[in-house]
DNA sequence: CATGAATGAGAATTCATTCAT
DNA sequence: AATGAATGAATTCTCATTCAT
């Protein structure tokens, strides 16, 4: 039912309330998200919510997409100055880059990563899987001495995953003294010493 | 105002509160969580839940509580076992043991632990954290070569929550072809790894 | 929260939802007040009650509002056709008034009345009390033989309200056989005597 | 259904739920009435009320019998006393007593006076116009100069209801800066005036 | 296209009353 | 007689969604 945006005015309202939705979620988090604080904010009536969203899921949907997007975003713009980085400071920064992109939109991306755990949640981590396993690619074909590493899908697998939910607890608050900078490096001896010994 | 239920009828009925909403969350997740549903399915009335809960709120306070002690539990009756590995094996095996305690009761506790990325939640990982600490305490005199590893609290920040988060994923059916045994294998080689390279 | 309604669409919900407490209030007391009978009788949905009222409470408040500026108003209007009495059949005129007042919109004042004795109405009494008051001014200004009266506060403390409850008793149908003019009559020589030898 | 209490043991619970009662209610007025408080604060069980009571209305009940015989003794009580005041004195006296009355059981009576507004009030009424009618018959039989009085019936009825109405109010708390002490003494003079001036 | 008033299903919570023990 | 746990109808309030203007 609900039209796809062409026109320009139409876009506008589109992003009127992505933008309102974003600033209610940073605001308040997810928890009290109504149809009404998005139009408010967005400065835009519910009524035209249905017109470009079949509903609120959707809106959320779309925010986890521009999430996904940004972060997408993020890792082609740096890639150029990653792939110079020898893997210990590689780990560091992209930790470094993600932690920023979550503080952004007033913490917005960060509650909405507090989501991820939540189910049908795969679709929109497969890009960030994608665009991640390219830049590995292309890393790998930088730095060729890693390419002997076994079981790099897992490995990656496990990394990824484990490195997003150590910097959203930490922006959380819940890791009490421990920084990201903390973090970052001992994730980034972490899997210096694993490639090192493990390369064949 | 609730009371603390003494006699066994009263006891009986608080047990089917909680049975009734670990039920719910079970099948439907945190999502659909009601009183009337919780009720329901544990054969009571809704007026039975505030008797001796003060809200909804505070049965899913009681459910926490509960998957923190079966944690607890489960990790003092495999402490004897658990010592006598090596590092390496020790990760697996805690992986594994976390991950078939996440598959109990119809896999609501897993449900709950998609929860802990959430406000509040800190309060009742402190209790886990601390039995692991005093786990790795009672392991590291047993294995006293691992003491000299730096950072051992930051490193073990990191093991703990990634653990867990990739534990949950895993089961959330969002790894792919990745199985629980590569995880454990991976996490496991990590930090072999990372301990015999450290260690001054 | 709720809105100021400006438009005609709001104006005449408001009215529906206020002439839909009334009549319950008309029907059945205060006893049986829901929200759901308010918007049923006021062929309004539960909905719109809160989009224009903070609460239940908020509606009843208005009711006040309303029955008090129906005897504001009241007064007003009867103010020069007053002035004409003397202070014995003016009595009698005010509390005839009155009487008649509560039995609008289907005795619904009447039973907002009876609530009267109970906490937090003081401030509803507040106006009564002010117009009663501006009005016992003009009518000394044009009766001044009356002026030297003793008392006049505590005197006509106890004379509003003595009127106001025993009519509201004589509605309730508990006074027996005794009618409006007989009280009228009473209250009228009561005043009259007390008048007339106390005058220095 | 329920018993009526012959031994003594049932008495004493009879007695213990209305002292529950009347505790709650000087309490925390009428509003938040529950049986569960009652039962508590008499130091009975919710079982036990509805032994002996039909309902929770047949205690409310059961307290305005309480309440009307106190006043019933009351009047027995001073009538001795009274009978030698002139009118005058006589209303003050009264006025006093009953003030006196409605501050016992920590102001129970007063909340139960502050419903006296509301439907099916009459009968409780009733044996206090009783009362009242006998006390003013021997009064007049006592000082016969003032048994010419016209309109004795209303007259009466006014200054009773009058009288309460306005006692209340002024324990209520809604008098400002008007005292008991003062509306008695305007009473008396209201009356005084009037008998004086009607007698024939 | 845009608006925002209206809707009503559904959620949490209360409490008079019942009844097995 | 007494108990108090259990009941569930009833109540207030929320909010995603619709639709007349």
């Amino acid at each position: 039912m609900p039209r796809t945006p062409q026109q320009s005015r139409s876009r506008a309202t589109v992003d009127a309330i992505i933008e309102g939705a974003l600033r209610c979620i940073g605001t308040s988090g997810m928890a009290g998200l109504t149809t009404k604080q998005i139009a408010d904010k967005g400065g835009v009536s519910v009524g035209s919510i249905y017109e470009y969203f079949d509903n609120k899921e959707a809106i959320v949907d779309a925010l986890y997409q521009r999430f996904v997007d940004d972060i997408v975003k993020m890792i082609q713009r740096e890639t150029p100055r990653l792939l110079e980085n020898e893997v210990e400071a590689l780990i560091q920064a992209v930790l470094k880059n993600f932690g920023d992109l979550l503080q952004q939109n007033n913490q917005a991306y960060f509650h909405l990563a507090e989501q991820l755990l939540h189910t049908n949640t795969e679709r929109y981590i497969a890009p960030v899987q994608d665009i991640l396993g390219r830049f590995v690619m292309t890393y790998l074909m930088r730095h060729p001495k890693y390419l002997r590493v076994p079981n790099l899908d897992v490995m990656s697998y496990i990394m990824i995953n484990s490195g997003i939910f150590v910097v959203i607890r930490q922006i959380a608050g819940d890791s009490g003294a421990i920084t990201l900078e903390q973090i970052g490096h001992g994730f980034g001896r972490l899997i210096k010493h694993y490639i090192e010994n493990e390369r064949a």
